[in-house]
DNA sequence: AATATATTTGAACAGTTGTTCAAATGTTCA
DNA sequence: TGAACATTTGAACAACTGTTCAAATATATT
């Protein structure tokens, strides 16, 4: 699986760059999984009318000009991630933002994207 | 392409969240594309090595165990991102992280992850 | 120029993803 | 209970993604 035998290199930097240890290998696998998850345009502007205001299905497909069954299906996706939240209120459910990690992630991105 | 037509919800929540106006199609897309490169364990792997110090490819394989091509393929997904930055020195080619940005949206990421 | 080292590149392949469509599940109200 | 509303679910399909393999490119050394 490694192709990376008799190689000359003696490099060493040194140079210390990062805050704290390298993380285990299952922990990388679910920061991989979140941003994953942020990595379709679709949810994200899921998660930018529901920034705004709390939504059901039908309003935010009505928002982004798309079926509701494919939002529903992202919704499916925001929810398994624990990013939205959602709350039964007769026939409709509205759906929320989890919490405010998903609005400092959002900001971090956007600073990069907009610089 | 919308099938939400005669639906008969009068909803209207009036909860205001976020801080600044909904973004341009444009800018959501970037975003989007930003954290799909995110998204990728063995990408993540490669950014957090690259935080500790500056390396070349055949190090990073190496350190992860993976192909050297595997990796290269992956520094080139970063390079076209502005994630990592490369600067040749005889044969040798070491990659750095690009700047600030990457190490703040990791540690926003992680901290949802580990809450 | 020939050789060894270091990395990139492109085609191919299996695995994954997002949307659509049709059907199913819940909920409310007459 | 039956009809209307609101949303979910699963199968299907095309599009995309990450890795491998073999070949190409680039640099340094002799």
């Amino acid at each position: 699986m490694n192709n990376t035998k008799n190689h000359t290199h003696m490099h060493e930097s040194g140079i210390e760059h990062f805050s704290g240890e390298m993380p285990q290998e299952e922990t990388l696998q679910s920061l991989a999984n979140l941003f994953k998850v942020f990595g379709d345009s679709t949810r994200v502007k899921i998660l930018f009318v529901l920034a705004k205001s709390d939504m059901c299905v039908y309003h935010i497909a009505e928002t982004l000009d798309m079926t509701i069954s494919a939002i529903s299906h992202q919704l499916s996706v925001l929810k398994k991630a624990n990013l939205v939240t959602s709350q039964r209120q007769g026939k409709t459910i509205y759906y929320s933002l989890a919490d405010e990690h998903v609005r400092l992630i959002f900001e971090q991105g956007l600073d990069h994207v907009c610089e």
